[in-house]
DNA sequence: CATGAATGAGCCTTCATTCAT
DNA sequence: AATGAATGAAGGCTCATTCAT
């Protein structure tokens, strides 16, 4: 009478138990398993920053167990610098597409803004994390100067002007008000500070319409 | 508090030279003492960031022992606050004294851009570290924003002119481009990026001689 | 304008402040301060265990500075010996007290039953500190057994019989049953396991009852 | 789970003899491991109590890290709870045992509380801990009393009598006064008080006599 | 390729205790 | 006699990473 099976009060779940369970054994290429890792990291990434993801999590997330992580991936960082590499990618292409798209110019500048914004909004998180990690690792300094390196490309190539010092000047210029502004409304810090969101995307707008070249 | 170590952008000793003659029982009063911990953590924050040190190693930086710095504060993140308080008031109290100054608009802009670039070169790493839990953390969020508005409030009054929602949208967009910018400076990215620092800064002394009232 | 005392959203109270502070400078004898700090740290240690109670806290709750309970104990333990050897002298004083007055036996077995569960409740957790660290502790194991001792030369004295083995085994059988399901009431398991509280007193009384000498 | 310790008073090998050679890498299914980590918190807290042990340490006698514990276990005082469950129910298996042989009264109860003096003999310290915790915990006390819920439906089950508010208080009277009398010969109080130990056993096996059916 | 139990360095935090005043 | 800032050892717990399977 004594023998059933009375469970303690607390009882923990024990180191086989997968809290994040998702379906497993998604068997697939190794490109696919690598890419669902970085898909995971990302999310985790952006929710809880670097120092509050864990591997073990990220991998469970993506439907592995902790070890597949480290079959695809050396660390941590690199997991996310290729979530960054990600979106920075997917970021240009999309504003690649509205510059090529036939429409004036101030219109082109308006979805540019909103574009960027949507990105920085979606992946606010994950910007941070990697904007700490710049400042304390160099490998990861690198990376991100070569990412930055692409985009100045992207957008000198957007201006259709031959590069000097001073339109050279004039693009990081725009990109670090862009950005950081961006980053701002993303957060609510704008909202926080009761200013009028649309005054600031419309001061946006013009400083990349003076960057685009008009049709 | 702090405005020693803050005041300067040269004042650093180097953590290494204390931590072989480490006196017993340093004498003093609790503020003192609060001040002594504040520097310490401002220095080992800007080197390392949030997740590089300890509160351990922040005590023993400052002469203390482990214990004491919680004598102090209840958490790592309160002496980041700290830390980040006493250098937005050193950084706003020198640009006040600047504002102050009788000369043209023209110089003056130019001495606040190069003092708030010396603060960013010196405090590069405890920004961004602050930033960082910015992301992640509500009370740090509520703080930092507490903060921007303290520098906003100093701009309009610095502006000299009538608050309404164009202006305040015109400040936040100067603050957010000088500030990104001058980080990219601070930490090397512009100079990486092959771009000519003088053009760079030459467009923020343009930016901010638009903000403030000429003479 | 920036230099007004804007104090940090989460600031910390410091070293010098006194959360459990009382009104202080109670100047007295050195046998008032020490009965204070004994008040206090029985006070203390029934309310949060051996381990649960800092030697600092009870300094503050007894209106002194953490040194000072070093001026007059040597460590923790020995203030909980304090504490426990008032109790037990308290109880024992309170026991014979009801013994000697002019009353039926049976109304004394029960008002003692009664003195016993009222001590039992107000000192339960000072009781079950103490009783951990007599497993642990050789010393307070010996001085637990020394005040085991009275109580069995109290008990013998209010049986007026003469010690023989057999009476010896019957007076501990008797204080272990007396104060364990004391405890047991005062604790409120008995309640929470459905017991009649009265039936289990009724039992205790019957218990002490055969132990004292009819009148 | 940890039966295997339970069962016999006798079969402790000692920590010390792990601690040197610690073979990297054991094998087995977690329940095996988590019956490891149980059997050595339940020699580790009851050779040291609650606060004299760690968590580091109950690995390392059971042959792991300090991690391995976390993937098992929450926190500390969980595994406190699984191994005093094992011990109730180890006890209470013994006890059964020994009711159901064909025996006479007398005999039987002898052997009763021969059996539980075993296990308290064995397992002072544990009680002792868990009973310092059951008085600051209300966690820990509710398991405890479910335990004793057990026990109390063992011991009716044991006395085959209709249960009734007078059987109750009988039987947790009777349980009381067996466990505190055990506990004082097993830490060999009643001893060094000068008690005839057979004599206060006998009074023992006389109060369970009374509770279990003449044959 | 994937698994997942195990690792272990190291962080944050507490608190009994000391000692210069 | 009392103070209270300071101490520092130690403990609970986490998590990136490894490796036998």
């Amino acid at each position: 009478m004594l023998h059933g099976a009375m469970r303690s009060a607390r009882s923990h779940s024990g180191p086989t138990s997968r809290r994040l369970a998702r379906p497993r054994r998604r068997r697939g290429t190794p490109a696919e398993t690598r890419e669902r890792l970085v898909a995971a990291a990302a999310s985790e990434l952006n929710r809880a920053g670097f120092h509050g993801t864990d591997t073990n999590r990220i991998a469970r997330a993506a439907g592995y167990a902790p070890g597949t992580f480290y079959k695809h991936f050396t660390d941590k960082q690199e997991i996310l610098l290729a979530a960054y590499e990600a979106w920075v990618t997917a970021e240009w292409r999309a504003v690649e597409r509205l510059v090529n798209e036939r429409r004036p110019t101030a219109a082109v500048a308006k979805c540019i803004v909103d574009a960027v914004l949507v990105f920085h909004r979606r992946w606010q998180g994950l910007r941070a994390a990697l904007r700490a990690l710049v400042a304390q690792d160099a490998e990861v300094r690198a990376f991100y100067r070569t990412q930055r390196r692409r985009q100045l490309d992207a957008l000198r190539a957007l201006r259709r002007a031959a590069p000097s010092a001073a339109s050279r000047a004039a693009d990081v210029h725009l990109l670090y008000t862009l950005e950081r502004t961006c980053d701002a409304i993303a957060d609510g810090e704008a909202r926080a500070l009761g200013i009028d969101e649309r005054a600031l995307v419309a001061r946006l707008v013009a400083d990349v319409r003076g960057a685009i070249p008009a049709r």
